[in-house]
Formats: C-alpha cells, sequence, structure tokens
DNA sequence: TTAGAAGCTGACACATGTGTGAGCTTCAAG
DNA sequence: CTTGAAGCTCACACATGTGTCAGCTTCTAA
C-alpha cells in the first residue's frame, strides 16, 4: 500500500510516517519511482509505535523494542523489559520532579492567597 | 558588581545571567564601555528567579510575576495569582498525562514479566 | 497525452533552558 | 604601555515529535 493509504487507515500523518522511517521504526521498499510500498503488517506496526509512543516512549527506545513486541503494543518479549524498566524508571523520576515543582508552586499561591485573606 | 560576581555569588553561569535578561527578568545597566553593571539587589533577584524556575515556571510567566515577588520566590502579591494558578492547572495536567503514561508502560512490563514466569 | 493528485527530498519551525565557541573589545594590574 | 582576564555579541547546538512549505517527480484517470 502507499504511503497515503497507511495514513488513511492508521490516522497517522504522511509526515510522521516518513518520519518512523527515518527512526528506523518502519521499512518500507520503494517502486521503481521511488514511492514507498508497504507491506500488509504496516498498519499493526504503526499501531504499535503509536501505542509505545503513548506509554512514553521515545522513538529511540521503540527502535529496541519494536522487534520484540506482539499483539496491539500491549506485550514485549522479556528480552527488553530491562529497558522498559529504566524507561520506567526515568518516568517516575521525572513524575517526581515535576511534583515537587508543582507542591513548591501550589505552596507559594496558598502563602498568597492566605495574605490575600488575612 | 559585573557579571561575574554576579554568577559567583548566586552560582548562576553568566551565559545565563545574559539569558536571563535577554527574557527580560534582569536589567542592568550599562557601563560606558559596554558592560554589564548590576544593583546591589540583583543577588536576591537571581535567587527569586532560580526559585520560581525550579517552582517549574517558564521565563514568559516569570517576567509577569516578578515585580510581584517578595522574599526569596516565597511570596507573591495575588495580583498575579491567577497566572500562578494557571500554572498549576497547567502542571497538574502534565503530571496526569505523565502518570497515565506510566501506568501504560508499567502495564506491559507486568504482562511481559507475568509471561516470563507462567 | 495531459492535467492534477499524490509522492519525493530537504529544509525550517516550534519550545526552552543551557552549553559552547569564535572573534572582537574593555578593563585592571603590573 | 602592555598583557591577560573578563566582558561583549552573535550564532549554533541539544532533544523531540510534529507541522509546513518549496520545488521537483511519479502516477493515474480521463
Amino acid at each position: 500500500m502507499k504511503i497515503g493509504e497507511l495514513a488513511a487507515v492508521t490516522g497517522v500523518s504522511v509526515r510522521l510516517l516518513r518520519y518512523y522511517e527515518e527512526q528506523d521504526l518502519l521499512t518500507p521498499v520503494r517502486t521503481p519511482g521511488g514511492h514507498r510500498s508497504y507491506g500488509p503488517e504496516a498498519p499493526l506496526t504503526v499501531r504499535r509505535i503509536r501505542a509505545l509512543l503513548d506509554a512514553g516512549l521515545p522513538t529511540r527506545v521503540i527502535r529496541e523494542v519494536l522487534p520484540c513486541v506482539e499483539g496491539d503494543g500491549m506485550f514485549v518479549h522479556p528480552c527488553v523489559s530491562d529497558r522498559l524498566r529504566d524507561q520506567l524508571r526515568g518516568m517516575e523520576e521525572r513524575i517526581a520532579e515535576l511534583e515537587s515543582s508543582r507542591a513548591g508552586l501550589a505552596a507559594i499561591l496558598e502563602v498568597t492567597e492566605a495574605a490575600a485573606v488575612g
């Protein structure tokens, strides 16, 4: 299938399909004219990519785990669980930082509003 | 005081002091030779900027709230509390998104590890 | 055969705080 | 006066997924 069709069936923009290829997540063959030609598994692959992106993984990590994914991005082989655990740890750290910032800002607001009342 | 001194007493790099000025957070006067000259209040201002940055506020917002800050970034006039509340809401949304991503990733990991055991 | 749709590549843009470097000028101490 | 430190400006780089535009080529349907 052509890139426009794949975009239509997956809801992912043509631009992004090209980007995913640039990131080695998709590897369409080329027609003699140079147009991308995707196999029938491509829509599933794109759905997996989206599922992993939506799970917060960067393309660099998806590139590693993609060969180990089965189903709609909900199962991966144990071979990449270390990678996923790293990623999870990183996300938890980011959440903790954000939460800490949030608390700091909330504290400022509380002081401000207490002063407004008092 | 000169920029190098200010950097030394605040621990903030010269590059960042120039950046804060570019963002209208600091407004040193200039010597006839074009060198920045900071008043004695500058270290406090820089500490406030850092406190607000560390609370997760972008410079664009800090620019607005800075004139209303008192103390070491721990109190602001009520005039900017709407702005802060917006910011707080935005941060809470970001945290929620991240948390949701984290849960998605954790779910994948759980399935993977359950499969590794079973 | 021809026009228009769809494809191609390459590039720039965004946000955002921060590092780094080049190339030049000013300042301060000897 | 001279020299080296410190300052100046301007610019590019990073990450990251995504939009958009220009300029050209291929494909497809009439």
